[in-house]
DNA sequence: TCTGGGGTCCTAGGACCC
DNA sequence: TCTGGGGTCCTAGGACCC
């Protein structure tokens, strides 16, 4: 089953790679007295961790005794799971669930925060093995990618399991990290087919076995199908991908529009011709914070006066690290109910100025209602250029002199 | 003591232009 | 003189993803 045995053309084979609870195995890399446990990643505002490190200083980290780790149970504060160990899971915890919530679940679970300089030298580090092996390669954040195995060198050996366990086999040498492979005719085939056999394992698919290892699936397995289309569909008595399949296309329309309709019959159909881009600009770029409690612009002014400032500075840093510049400047607040509101304005000129972001943010922070608490502050700037693209506004020609600090209006 | 942070894409209405 | 159509930009919200 190499090539397509009519034309002879080589089958569209693409790869889709998972690191196997990344963030958390990152972790353990460093800690391997921690492996077997349940290891929780998250929170990350009381660095627990930090007085263990000072304690134990003088031991390599690797010695440092299991007792001595911060459990869940001992954290307060707000926070989410981002990555638990396979054996946290069974405890029922997992990615995106609070932290509090977990803690009830899985007590006695070791807590330890994200250490995100230390996740993306190995994000870099495993991609750049698979980019050497198989350069045609999509990034998809911080722990996935896809890779087109179509064109490449044995990638049609055995519909693809043969390179998948040579990447697998090559990263794992050379970090110590699992990952887990489904290859498949395209990328939405590719993404569910590396679900199927977690961890460190692979799953190869063809075409032909949609209707007997996918259709049985449920709904929200279809990358794009989130918990509201979720809902609406088993209202429509819909709860499998077949059951999507076997609607009309016309009807999914009816119900779900235009667009969404028409892709949702692909999708269920297998159908997915998206090509696999190497290549990508950013559309936006944002820094948000949520804080230990719900503030308020009045009696909490000066407070947030200085986290809004230091969001400003901290997306104008990203912005001038990266080298871009944007026009559309915004905010977003998610109130004590979780209701987000957001407010943009696009300016005449490109900028990556604080001053000028702040300035303006501010200008759409007084369209926004401030009498009631948010937990939540974020600065966005969109529709970025890149610096050397675009016509900037200097920043000695922003409005001069404006009360930039300590002042929310 | 529910519910992080950084993104993308889509929709939809109104402004504005030809 | 009774109501064109297309296109683009801007803004706000929302779904979804990792």
């Amino acid at each position: 089953m190499s090539p397509d045995p009519a034309t002879g053309a080589p089958l569209r084979r693409i790869a889709h790679l998972d690191m196997d609870a990344f963030y958390a195995s990152v972790e353990l890399l460093r800690y391997p007295q921690l492996k077997g446990l349940p290891v929780v990643i998250g929170g990350g505002r009381r660095r627990l961790d930090d007085a263990l490190r000072a304690k134990y200083a003088d031991l390599p980290t690797h010695e440092i005794p299991v007792a001595a780790f911060p459990l869940l149970k001992d954290y307060t504060g707000r926070g989410v799971i981002t990555t638990a160990t396979y054996a946290a899971r069974q405890f029922g915890v997992g990615s995106a669930m609070g932290l509090m919530k977990a803690a009830k679940l899985a007590p006695q679970a070791i807590l330890l925060p994200v250490d995100f300089e230390e996740v993306r030298k190995y994000s870099r580090q495993f991609k750049s093995i698979i980019t050497e092996i198989a350069p045609v390669m999509q990034d998809r954040g911080v722990d996935e990618v896809y890779i087109d195995f179509t064109h490449v060198p044995g990638g049609q050996r055995a519909g693809g399991r043969v390179l998948a366990r040579l990447i697998q086999k090559s990263i794992f040498e050379a970090t110590g990290l699992t990952c887990s492979v489904g290859v498949a005719p395209n990328k939405l085939l590719a993404k569910m087919a590396s679900e199927f056999n977690k961890p460190n394992g692979i799953s190869v698919i063809y075409e032909a076995d949609v209707q007997t290892r996918v259709w049985p699936l449920p709904v929200r397995k279809i990358n794009g199908i989130g918990p509201k289309a979720e809902a609406r569909l088993h209202k429509l008595h819909l709860h499998t991908i077949g059951d999507i399949a076997a609607q009309p296309r016309e009807w999914l329309v009816d119900n779900f529009g235009k667009s969404y309709g028409a892709w949702m019959h692909d999708a269920a159909w297998g159908r997915d011709d998206r090509p696999v881009q190497t290549e990508s600009e950013p559309v936006s770029m944002s820094r948000e914070t949520t804080f230990e409690r719900d503030l308020h612009a009045v009696r909490d002014r000066a407070e947030l006066g200085a986290i809004f400032t230091e969001l400003c500075e901290r997306v104008a840093g990203d912005l001038q690290r990266k080298g871009y510049v944007g026009k559309t400047i915004g905010v977003k607040l998610r109130y004590g109910d979780f209701k987000i509101v957001t407010r943009d304005q696009t300016l005449p000129e490109y900028t990556a100025d604080a001053k000028t972001i702040r300035h303006t943010a501010g200008l759409c922070l007084k369209r926004v209602d401030l009498t009631r608490r948010f937990r939540l502050l974020g600065v966005r700037v969109g529709t970025l250029a890149r610096t050397e693209d675009a016509q900037t506004l200097r920043p000695e020609a922003a409005p001069a002199d404006l009360p930039l600090t300590g002042e929310l209006f």
